[in-house]
DNA sequence: TACGCGAACTAGCGCGCTCTAGTCCCAGAG
DNA sequence: CTCTGGGACTAGAGCGCGCTAGTTCGCGTA
């Protein structure tokens, strides 16, 4: 046998004890264990106490697999995430609690280099989730529609509209609004958006951008450049920024990573933060709270997102209702790269 | 039914169609459907289209958890990860293709706030997997010996020593050693280590830093200051340094994220990088190799960690061989956060 | 014609569990 | 004393698949 005594009986049947096993010892039928450890009515509190010691003597654990067959049901929710995106393991992070309260649990399928998110998603098919929850997902609207054809849908913090998928994602207009907003009660005019491309939320943030500019009667100062979403794109703006040789007083960039490549870039090029420039980011991510980073930024409700995800996925199972759009309110979180608009009215870098 | 055509038969019985119906369908045993969807021999190559074609329009997919159960293995690989270490996101994204190539699936759980590393382990053992990777957990040996007595484990990116317990790490001894020896080589001697605490590898990290030093000559340099595995670590080492008057020429960071605190806070307080200090991150992260960071670091093999950690699994699954520790070595790179140690021997902040 | 043989296909058990439809037994009512 | 009712427990049928041990059939061979 294993090291340690009681281990595995037969090299090749893996943990090996099963629900019979602890039957036989505890001299019960199979059924009345199974009933015991799934807490539900119908044994003596006696025998509970019985089956349940000889249970755990024999190091007996539940397979998992031949529950789910059993049931007819899996419990499972199935979240598709990329390994890149910082903010998705926030997501995942409390997307556990958010199932569990449900009476739910979380099957991981990641997204990755080797393996798109189509994959990623029939993986989880495959086991029977009883809903699918895609982070950013990228696909295009017929994969995604294909999908929601075969299980309930969820797509979280990107906006689709795809027959059959529900959508939970934050309000990223209004995000961009508030940094705006808050940009323009300081004094701002020149306010340049870097946006994210076709980054999930980009879109939404640039028109919350637009907006907003026209709102405050600045359409002339209306300047948008190619970011992304890591800081090198943000670097790259910047440099592309600076090079014009017409910097704004201010800057809303599509996410945190981005922001800090600017920040970056303006430090390194002796324009000082806020004082040449104010900035501000989106996610609040752990970066932006750095102390000597700073940043003012806009932060995601990574746990209204998660839990209004899984109540959508547990309401569209249990229900059958017809899928939905959530809109989670994002918070300006104002930090230290923010400050009012330098006295020269135009800046010019020499 | 759904919203779209097609939709499911039966709201309460998921993606529903069987084997069973395929086999129907196509006028055949499910035995038969079975071997044709297997791909093994035993199928004429008419009715393998045939089988096949009908699958497809029925939208037959295979029931992973029936598969699984009638083997008497999973075919699985449990792999344990942090949602907060980007490095683990490397490893997972380096596992799959790893995992695929012995023929083995991955299955995720994450550690989060909400579940600790016991659990994630733990319900991957009720999904029957065959072996157990764990990325840098800290788990107690007797919580590791434990879990290694069920099934094959393998610890990743962690040195410990716990019977029947595999471990597939880095060489971060020699990592430092290259970092120092570099370091060394463009003639510094004040090198400050700035270390990980009890985070994964921070030990063997501490003890390359030490035993490089004492083979240097440079013992009496030897300077150790608390850092730790985040950015806001970093700046708080790097403050203290700034505050202790006798900042070094030279420093080498735990991983990348605290080197970039370290140089976020040398930036703001106007001292610059390399001309006043050198820094040396780790981990080669996408974060050091920004072009306005352009981190020198010292890489941890992502992909070989995975394809060896996987291999170690197989062959203990397979061979029944007995568990041992694989070191990879570490590659420096050479960026442009190191240079030749400044011109004033002793250098003191204003 | 009978026989053998391999390719193509099928019957049916078993995986470890859940769950429905019971059986058994004992206390209390009639 | 019988009858009822309900709590405690059991028998056994699946769940969807893999797999072993067949069965059938067509064809080449003696």
């Amino acid at each position: 046998m294993a090291a340690s005594r009681g281990g595995r009986r037969n090299p090749m049947d893996g943990a090996g004890v099963t629900m019979e096993d602890v039957a036989r010892e505890a001299g019960v039928s199979r059924a009345l264990v199974s009933i015991v450890l799934r807490d539900v009515p119908g044994a003596s509190e006696k025998t509970r106490d019985h089956v349940k010691a000889v249970a755990a003597q024999l190091g007996y654990r539940p397979d998992h697999r031949a529950r789910l067959l059993g049931r007819h049901r899996s419990g499972m929710l199935g979240v598709s995430f990329s390994v890149k995106h910082t903010f998705h393991g926030d997501l995942v992070e409390q997307l556990y609690p958010a199932a569990d309260a449900e009476g739910f649990e979380v099957g991981l399928s990641a997204v990755a280099a080797t393996r798109d998110e189509e994959e990623s998603a029939e993986s989880l098919i495959n086991f029977r989730c009883e809903a699918l929850l895609l982070l950013g997902p990228t696909l295009r609207p017929a994969q995604l529609e294909k999908l929601a054809a075969i299980v309930p849908t969820i797509v979280m913090v990107r906006r689709v509209e795809v027959p059959g998928v529900s959508v939970v994602r934050t309000d990223d207009r209004d995000g961009v609004r508030q940094a705006v907003d808050h940009l323009a009660a300081l004094g701002h005019k020149d306010i340049c958006h870097i946006h994210g491309g076709t980054a999930a939320g980009a879109a939404e943030r640039r028109q919350g951008y637009r907006s907003t500019m026209k709102k405050l009667g600045l359409s002339s100062h209306l300047r948008e450049i190619l970011g992304g979403l890591t800081e090198e794109d943000g670097a790259r703006a910047a440099e592309e920024l600076i090079a014009s040789g017409q910097m704004p007083t201010a800057i809303t960039a599509f996410n945190d990573r981005c922001a800090l490549g600017v920040l970056i870039t303006l430090w390194d090029s002796g324009i000082k933060v806020p004082e040449d420039v104010s900035l501000v980011g989106f996610d609040d991510s752990r970066l932006a709270s750095l102390s000597h980073v700073d940043l003012t930024t806009v932060r995601q409700d990574a746990y209204g997102l998660s839990t209004l995800a899984v109540r959508a996925a547990v309401q569209r199972i249990q229900t059958g209702a017809r899928p939905g759009e959530t809109v989670v309110p994002p918070t300006l979180i104002v930090r230290g790269t923010t400050g009012p608009v330098p006295k020269r009215t135009s800046r010019r870098i020499k």
